[in-house]
DNA sequence: CTGTTAGCGCATTCAG
DNA sequence: CTGAATGCGCTAACAG
């Protein structure tokens, strides 16, 4: 709405400046002798001006608004860490005098999707979400060269900033210690195939069986969609495998929770029966009762580093695409049990 | 950055009209030819034009943006309530066009403040989340008639229109429930009490007790702030008291998953020895072990209606505020016990 | 049905 | 150090 507003205009004739006084005061152009800085100030302050955003952006061309995306429009309720990296994302972002639109919910063609947002300049760029391998959306923007960063996701030819975790070691970390207990059946429920994380994790899981000498068994082996209902399925169909696996991991919390589920209603006991794991460390993580063993990545850490990538190409359109990736930590609660003593020569052995 | 992007004026040249004519085009005005609309349409898609929304927001003096603010910067990770609300607001606002920034966590006097943001013209309207009794915010924006709706508040003189939920109710059904199945001394742990929302409840648990002709012990009600930490340290204090409660009412379910945990690290059974309530009927709640029995209310149908009224009140100056109370239910899941057989006589007795 | 004029509020450029 | 002119892209109000 923003009517009956004072404007620099208004400002001017109070103060007895002319309209461009009061523009670089506000633009703390050093120029302005002190005393009519006062005057301005005060003019400001008496009739409440505030600049007009819509103006600014027009003639500068620049919005001062960021956009995310996600994979899926209910992206948000299935991934907690996704919120809890959108409050870390715009904290920064703040800072520097940017503001976060909610991660527009809207897939591509819809009505209000963010590369029309883009284009109709209500955004300056953008945090690509987890994107697929493949994602239609990515070339455009990168057709585009407008300013974005991905997050869980990776350039393969460099074209493109993106901060991701090192979901291949995470998995190592995992397996390696679920080894060490002795398990040699595990069991792996994927998250989102589409994307790119997921894949990692499972190819990291395979790898590593394949490394130790163990063979893989489809069966062993089930689709996720993150979601606590997947994880409790997933779990649920593993279990009735006739030679079910004597450990579990399950490519997010979330799903792992929905696992603590269905044994409870199976009447197994986690980690007496089974042992299980989930990955990313959420809140949640630790107040399930068995606490979940997991991988924690560092989400302040992450938040931080995209903020820092997206300005950074926002800011200076020729700065060369920048690749962080985060170590992952294990993070070893009560979830999983040694299914015998650990034996030194087997272990050495097996590595 | 929006460089190098076609105008209506580039729009205008190549279908060889005014870009009068092709502002109209973009605005479905009736006035124009058919055929004429095709070519301006065609040199539209031709250049890859999108309209330029800062401008736009300039002229119309609307930005066609919305925010929404909390209590507390944290918020979005305390409640996971509030993390479905925004989806759904976010997904009803934008089928009217309008777009949601990411609630600011930002406090007030805080640089992008959203006080500022809609005197910088950036938003058109706000959505206030549970503030206090007295928040100064509302104080503000109702002050400077600035289109917002408050949910889970309410405004006692009908300054503004809200959307909440019947709190107090709620408690009533699940203290009805509690008291039905034998539990006598009941312990409450409360959310942040500087929420409205909060508050009800707690006085709707107070008013229950003493109906029934129970003494409000001060040492069965425990102070939290909706985590999962105090529900988990609620639920430890009420149990170390000499003659711990039967019951517990969380005031959120978070609290109460906090307080399962809890229960499992001092080797307490739920429901077998303390019964539990959570509040909100969030995910999570049907996913614990046991399952929460709790109040549900219904996420969608208060995203619906507090995007209505906010639309609104942006669009119709004029309209008089609105309130809206939407009815909780009681969904009983497995965290409660009957602690000995139903008596009718004494039901009604009590009642 | 279509074009012209003017102005939204601000900042860049160039003159004083 | 300060002011005047100009244009960012678009639309409402008038003309033709």
């Amino acid at each position: 709405m923003r009517t009956g507003m004072a404007s620099q205009r208004d400002v001017a004739r109070r103060a007895r400046v002319s309209f461009m006084t009061v523009s670089r005061v506000i633009n703390k152009h050093p120029s302005v002798r002190p005393e009519t800085r006062e005057r301005v100030l005060r003019a400001i302050k008496d009739l409440g001006y505030y600049p007009n955003a819509a103006a600014r952006a027009l003639n500068s061309s620049r919005s001062h608004n960021v956009g995310i995306i996600f994979p899926r429009r209910d992206y948000l309720l299935v991934a907690p860490f996704c919120v809890e990296l959108c409050a870390e994302v715009e904290a920064q972002l703040r800072r520097r005098g940017y503001h976060l639109f909610l991660g527009s919910t809207a897939e591509e063609r819809e009505s209000g999707d963010l590369y029309t947002l883009f284009k109709e300049g209500k955004v300056d760029g953008m945090i690509v979400f987890a994107p697929a391998r493949d994602d239609p959306r990515i070339a455009r923007l990168a057709g585009d060269h407008l300013p974005f960063v991905v997050v869980h996701g990776r350039s393969r030819r460099g074209e493109f900033s993106y901060v991701d975790s090192d979901n291949s070691r995470g998995m190592a970390l995992l397996l390696e210690y679920l080894f060490e207990l002795g398990h040699r059946r595990i069991g792996f429920v994927t998250g989102s195939l589409a994307e790119v994380n997921s894949q990692d994790r499972l190819r990291r899981y395979r790898r590593e069986l394949r490394l130790r000498g163990l063979i893989l068994e489809d069966a062993l082996v089930c689709l996720g969609d993150w979601t606590l209902e997947s994880g409790y399925a997933g779990f649920r169909k593993l279990m009735e495998n006739p030679r079910p696996p004597t450990a579990i991991c399950f490519s997010n919390d979330q799903m792992a929770i929905g696992a603590l589920k269905a044994a409870h209603d199976l009447g197994l006991g986690v980690p007496r029966d089974v042992s299980i794991t989930g990955y990313d460390d959420i809140k949640y993580a630790s107040f399930t009762a068995p606490a979940l063993t997991t991988v924690r990545q560092h989400i302040g850490e992450v938040g931080d580093k995209v903020a820092e990538l997206l300005l950074e190409c926002m800011e200076a359109r020729s700065r060369e695409p920048r690749r962080i990736i985060l170590k992952p930590e294990l993070v070893v609660r009560e979830s999983c049990h040694a299914i015998r003593p650990f034996r030194k020569e087997e272990w050495n052995r097996n590595r």
